[in-house]
RNA sequence: GCUCGAGUGGCGGAAUUGGUAGACGCGCUGGAUUCAAAAUCCAGUUUCUUCGGAAGUGUGGGUUCGAUUCCCACCUCGAGUACCA
């Protein structure tokens, strides 16, 4: 009987889907006296895009996969669900093209995933399969939308807070005690002049204070693509998806005051088990400085210029100050004589690009606005100048500029031939900048002089909150998130406006459904998509959304809804307490289920999302607990990033201009282009099907091939990211049906260490194919390969299948707790190969391995398992614990050297003691001989491990 | 530039409280089986070698009886980030 790994896998798979073998139990469901311990381990849930998985893709899943089925063996009661992240870009683009309805295309594209995730064998509990399009799943991304809006953040309390609490303030005592995130130009009001404004005006102040709130912000607009991105959606001033450029415009959006959580978010990066690297990407992005803000007040005006500085400390060094081309007060300040200099230089860097202004870091370029702001110290006057290099949208969009102790200030004063005045005692400043921090002493500073860098810092706060010119402060590089897209794929905001101000629609009217439209593009006035709904206005009385002609107007109680919708991290940002609860009506989670599950154990996924979903989700959880509705602050306790699977692309070299394809080794000096060759038309030895590939490009079917000397033509190699146009991508469904799904979940993981990044190379399989194969047939040793397990065994003839066993279970064990997967394949294989050569096949070895090998390889598992006469799945088998009885040796070969030279190798028992060690070596006929008669100074013995001596 | 990570055979990679470097797999070589091939099994496979050995984990130093592992400097590659005041 042969492995036929196709018959059992799907019979397997079938199994498992009946039996709903992974089903998770939450707490109501679990009969008394049988509560486990819970465990979840979750995947980043995936976009479900038309080309369907590759073998990239699984990795995680894998990985995730063996995690989950270990811990069930382990007996813990394991959530270990998957969905889809099913609102996005590509779907809407390919609407756009074809006019297919993205919920159509998504559809499909999530059939096809889930038949290819299905052959894989992943122990999914399907039963809690989320999709953030669906209005059950959006429902609640929306609620949570409105939990925003009705909050506000306390600096006070450290907290999210109920708006109705915020008013109850301001009612009794106004703003001005309030310690509250929010927008910086709200004006300071009593309660009696609070109660006095009228409900609009209110509203309006405390749209100011709400955690989403609407705000005039530039933002990144891709005409291309009809939206607004966010800074992390850009990659090299291009956008993300498409590469198409990005400028800068002024639009009202929607934004989530994630800034007011900057501190919490660094903070709590202690308490949770992430990879350092990620951690750090996170701190830097969150940009945490610390140092003081300082007016400089404008002279002969009523202006002032606040700037963010972390050197305080060097203030009487400042001889001029620069402000952003963009800084509002720079029209306001510019004296005549400078206007028409200024505006060019406006116009200039206006005109520039973001991508442009940043890769211009070299060229220093500015003006002088005409205008001196006073020192607050020294009184006196400080040119003011503006520049490219001081960025708009960092701290305040004004620096001061200290030229001894700042690079780019120095460069600016030495371009424009502004005064250096250096404060620093023994700094040569005749070349560059001197920025040195610690040990550093301040001179020719007034009241400064003589003070170490941290003891002027502590001094020149207290003597700026002393006169009032300013005040020690900590800035975050982290901005507030823009939450708007001009898109129709993606979740309606549940507002309308009256009057010009946002309402939310009732909760209890959710979910505010994705109406239709003709097309998916900006309406010709450039509206979002959504103002091509027909039926697209609330109607406040009957609650329900409802149609109003083009040229006419809404009827009394009618009010249009927002156009924009959420972007694609909304639904993401909360998809881990869904599945807790998936089918919940009443609340986005029940407080039971959550307090549970609490929040994930494991949590596996790409690493780019480091600063995007990774950040938001933590800054959603922290919201939702503040509120009260989660018991947790931190969405994902344990993260993995695992690395990519890089496909290796295969080229044909085309002679310039001729119809002429040379070999590999033929290239030499000749001008060739490269051509990528799809890898399925390439065998193992890199040799092309050239038939194959005259089929698949006839454009090539006339060229004529220059073979290798033994007519083979050969194609390059390089390795690239695995991808529908580089022809590179390795189909999973392939690698099932050719090996197994086994074969392929192993060998994923054989590959090398998860996190890493590397290539694929399907050649390398068989040796993982080949050793389930043999462990199959240490299972089928009958004369004509049926099952054959000895029930009992003839005496002595097990010992060393049990030494082999328990040294597999504590290694495996180990390594899986340490996530080296690929570490523990290969002891599988030495494991197989130790008991093929001792003929080992009793029970008492094979079902522990059954069981130790079914999260790796779960269908060979369960039919083995099934085999050995167990009715139950071998999913619920308790995972085998070894005995260190079976892993002690009695003897060991120890290197023994003179000097640090080797020189053999002995047989010792590791029962001897330090003494008895040294006796018997100094006891051996070599040694001595090599010490002949000499005396050793020195013998360092460590059991187990090695003898050393020194003549 | 800064931050983090990594450099080990022809290839993927293993080994770190410092202790026999190259596990395991691929590939390759030889053999068995076969009319032949596939499949399977067995043996070998870091390099050099005068067959005694010697060298060897990016380079150069250091600590140590002993370093892939620890320290210093440098080189290379990868990831993130970028005029952050």
């Amino acid at each position: 009987m042969n492995y036929n790994f196709n018959e059992i896998e799907a019979r397997w798979q079938k199994y498992w889907a009946e039996n709903q073998t992974f089903k998770a139990k939450n707490p109501g469901s679990i009969p008394k006296g049988e509560e486990l311990p819970k465990y979840y381990v979750l995947d980043m849930f995936p976009y479900p895009s038309g080309a369907g998985l590759h073998v990239g893709h699984p990795l995680g899943y894998i990985a995730s996969d063996i995690y989950a089925r270990y811990k069930r063996h382990k007996g813990f009661n394991v959530l270990h669900p998957q969905g889809y992240d099913s609102f996005g870009l590509p779907a809407e683009q390919y609407a756009i093209q074809t006019g297919q309805h993205p919920a159509l295309t998504t559809e499909n594209n999530i059939k096809r995933y889930r038949e290819q995730l299905d052959k894989i064998g992943f122990s999914f509990d399907w039963s809690r399969e989320v999709r953030t399009s669906n209005p059950d799943y959006y429902k609640w991304t929306q609620w949570i939308f409105i939990q925003l809006f009705e909050s506000w953040y306390d600096y006070e309390q450290d907290k999210s807070r109920a708006i109705s609490e915020l008013e109850e303030i301001f009612s009794a005592e106004g703003n001005t005690r309030v310690k509250a995130a929010c927008d910086d130009e709200v004006e300071d009001f009593s309660a009696e002049e609070w109660n006095a404004f009228s409900s609009e005006e209110k509203q309006r102040i405390l749209l100011k204070y709400r955690l989403t709130y609407l705000a005039e912000t530039e933002v990144n607009w891709c005409p291309q693509l009809g939206t607004v991105l966010a800074n992390d959606e850009i990659v090299n001033g291009v956008s993300e998806r498409g590469g198409h450029p990005v400028i800068r415009k002024k639009m009202t959006q929607w934004s989530m005051r994630i800034s007011a959580f900057a501190e919490r978010l660094l903070q709590d990066l202690d308490k949770i088990d992430w990879t350092e690297s990620l951690k750090e990407s996170q701190r830097n992005w969150i940009g945490k400085s610390e140092g003081a803000q300082i007016k400089f007040k404008i002279q002969n005006s009523k202006f002032k210029i606040p700037v963010f500085s972390t050197r305080p400390d060097t203030i009487f060094g400042v001889t001029f100050m620069t402000l952003a081309p963009e800084h509002e007060l720079v029209q306001k300040i510019t004296t005549p004589e400078q206007k028409e200099e200024v505006e060019a230089y406006i116009a200039a860097s206006a005109k520039k690009s973001e991508r442009e202004r940043m890769a211009d870091v070299k060229t220093i370029s500015g003006a002088f606005t005409g205008a001196y702001a006073e020192h607050p110290f020294t009184k006196e006057p400080v040119p003011i100048w503006i520049g490219d290099y001081v960025l708009a949208g960092y701290g305040t969009g004004a620096v001061m500029s200290v030229p001894c102790g700042d690079q780019r200030d120095y460069d600016f004063a030495r371009h424009f031939d502004l005064p250096i005045t250096n404060i620093f005692e023994n700094a040569d400043i005749s070349e560059e900048a001197f920025s040195g921090k610690e040990g550093t002493v301040i001179a020719n500073s007034d009241f400064l002089s003589g003070l170490e860098y941290k003891e002027a810092l502590q001094r020149v706060i207290l003597e700026l909150e002393k006169t009032g010119h300013g005040y020690g402060k900590t800035n975050y590089r982290l901005r507030d998130a823009v939450f708007s897209r001009q898109r129709y794929w993606g979740e309606p905001f549940p507002i309308y406006y009256k009057k010009g101000l946002p309402h939310p629609i009732p909760t209890h009217c959710l979910p505010l459904e994705l109406p239709e439209v003709e097309k998916y593009l900006p309406t010709e006035e450039g509206e979002p998509p959504l103002g091509r709904a027909e039926k697209w206005h609330w109607d406040e009385k009957n609650e329900k959304v409802v149609a109003v002609e083009d040229n006419e107007k809404p009827p009394l109680g009618v009010w249009g809804l927002e156009l924009n919708t959420m972007p694609g991290w909304a639904g993401s940002s909360w998809y881990l307490f869904r599945y807790m609860d998936p089918h919940n009506e009443e609340t986005f989670v029940s407080k039971e289920a959550q307090q549970y599950w609490e929040n994930v154990d494991l949590y596996i996924g790409g690493s780019e999302h480091a600063t995007g979903h990774l950040l938001y989700s933590r800054f959603w959880t922290k919201f939702l607990h503040d509120r009260g509705f989660l018991s947790v602050e931190e969405p994902f306790k344990k993260l993995i990033n695992q690395g990519m699977i890089l496909g290796t692309s295969a080229f044909v070299y085309r002679l310039e201009g001729e119809n002429v394809l040379l070999s590999k080794n033929l290239v030499g000096k000749n001008n060739v282009q490269p051509i990528h060759v799809d890898v399925s038309l390439v065998n193992a030895s890199d040799e092309l099907d050239i038939e194959g590939f005259k089929k698949w490009r006839p454009e090539f079917a006339e060229a004529k091939f220059v073979t290798e000397e033994d007519g083979t033509y050969k194609v390059g190699r390089e390795v690239e990211k695995m991808s529908k146009s580089k022809y590179n991508v390795v189909n999973p469904d392939d690698i099932c049906e050719n090996y197994g799904a086994d074969t392929l979940r192993m060998y994923e993981m054989f590959l090398g260490p998860l996190e890493q990044a590397k290539p694929w190379n399907t050649a390398g399989i068989t040796g993982v194919h080949n050793f389930l194969k043999k462990l199959w047939k240490l299972y089928h040793s009958g004369p004509d390969g049926e099952f054959l397990v000895e029930t009992s065994h003839p005496s002595g003839g097990i010992e060393g299948g049990l030494k082999t066993l328990h040294k597999t279970i504590k290694k495996v064990t180990e390594d899986i707790e340490n996530f080296s997967f690929n570490t523990s394949v290969s002891t599988f294989m030495i494991c197989v190969n130790e008991l093929s050569a001792q003929n080992c096949n009793q029970k008492e070895v094979l079902e522990p391995l059954a069981v130790l090998i079914a999260p790796y390889a779960p269908h060979i598992a369960e039919e083995l398992w099934a085999k050995l006469g167990h009715s139950e799945s071998v999913v619920t088998a308790a995972y085998p614990v070894y005995e260190e009885k079976y892993l002690v040796e009695s003897t060991k070969n120890y290197p023994v050297s003179f000097n640090g030279k080797m020189r053999f190798t002995m047989e010792l028992s590791l029962d001897l003691s330090e003494e008895e060690i040294e006796k018997t070596v100094l006891a051996d006929e070599r040694t001595k001989n090599y010490l002949s008669g000499k005396t050793p100074k020195k013998m360092i013995v460590v059991p187990g491990k090695i003898v050393n001596i020194v003549i």
